[in-house]
DNA sequence: CTAATAACTAACCGGTTGGTTGATTAGAGG
DNA sequence: CCTCTAATCAACCAACCGGTTAGTTATTAG
């Protein structure tokens, strides 16, 4: 697997790449239905049965690149030094991560958001998802723990939950910031608003996991 | 505008409402791009030129159905009677109504969904929008300020943060069941897990907003 | 009754879409 | 150098899709 790569003008793995990384952009900003399998060959500038060759038909593609997409999301979060912080710090902590990540992966909560509208038929089907995720449950789980131990965190609330509601305060915030900004008539998007919003999460999530 | 109706069998009035209501099941279910114009028609049972007659185009249909529906929500919140209740309590219950309300019109969430991720292009072009969302906006602001000087609101929470978490609680998990019960490997839409992400807003919030 | 108009319809159109066919070529192993 | 496989491509296709044309019928005001 780690053998020497000479540099081959026909690169499988490439190829695979690129078309990846197009059909990601593609789909986050067009959705499923709205994405066109052309456009991503023109944009990975493959040829279209690249495309089929490699990942079967469109379904497929989506599949594997949502699949791709939140297992960096997990990663990343695994990367977290949260075990030298005090449990109900470490937690706040993960909403700022959470939060951040959000911001600096627009196509993220797209491409999930997407998703969920077509009641994740493809999460579904995908075998990995459920090792994608053990270190997210882990976390959460020991963070409590700890949490009730050293008296910060509350005894009654199932970490799963926890986990749910920072997704909650933030994804929705960010995914239905263009209708937020015409309902309240302001701008969502502005750094100011943005840092005010981390900080409301923040507080409510402290007050409420606090004994 | 009210004058006697003789039933009719060409009632302009009939055929836009079935196109409306049509509209609604197939945008919601099938989302902007994956809806099809022929499906509503044949859904409406009415020629497809009457769909273009009345509404435009596809992009207009959708405009409408999505106001249609937005307004919906606000009329049946301004019907609460919150006045004779304890501010923070009158805040809760609001959480209870919007709750409920999203769980019985699955419609409205999906299609506020689909259209925050076309960002929104159709509501930005209402020009009924902020008329739809007054009472909205004054009825929080009201409370927040009751809630003050009944010494059970904090006074350094904005109104408007408050409604948008209240939103952000409840429709994330409603919109993201499918791929929460994935990822968190249970049933998400089990009558007694509702109950409980119920519960779970009340507290939220309850604890948010206390002094 | 009649003319004007609003409600409605069938058939059609040009461009698009996901997916395929059949052939070509580069590179690795022998 | 030769062969076999995997990588690549241009051209193609049938179904579909949003939108239109040209014309018919019901309703009603006068």
């Amino acid at each position: 697997m780690d053998e020497k790569k000479p540099p081959r003008k026909r690169d499988a793995e490439v190829t695979k790449a690129k078309i990846m990384r197009a059909a990601q952009t593609e789909f986050a900003a067009k959705g499923f239905d709205g994405a066109r399998v052309d456009a991503i060959a023109e944009l990975a500038d493959v040829n279209k049965l690249m495309l089929y060759h490699y990942f079967g038909n469109k379904d497929e593609l989506f599949g594997t690149v949502l699949e791709a997409v939140f297992s960096d999301f997990r990663v990343h979060e695994a990367r977290l030094a949260l075990d030298h912080l005090p449990a109900d710090e470490a937690i706040l902590e993960l909403v700022e991560f959470t939060w951040r990540y959000y911001l600096k992966n627009p196509d993220f909560i797209r491409l999930l958001s997407n998703e969920n509208l077509l009641e994740a038929r493809h999460l579904k089907q995908s075998p990995n998802i459920g090792h994608i995720n053990t270190h997210h449950h882990k976390c959460m789980a020991e963070l409590v723990r700890r949490g009730i131990e050293e008296g910060t965190v509350r005894a009654d609330i199932e970490p799963k939950r926890i986990n749910i509601c920072i997704a909650a305060l933030g994804f929705f915030y960010l995914i239905n910031r263009h209708s937020l900004s015409v309902t309240y008539a302001c701008n969502t998007t502005s750094p100011k608003e943005l840092k005010e919003h981390l900080a409301v999460m923040k507080d409510i999530i402290a007050r409420w996991i606090r004994p």
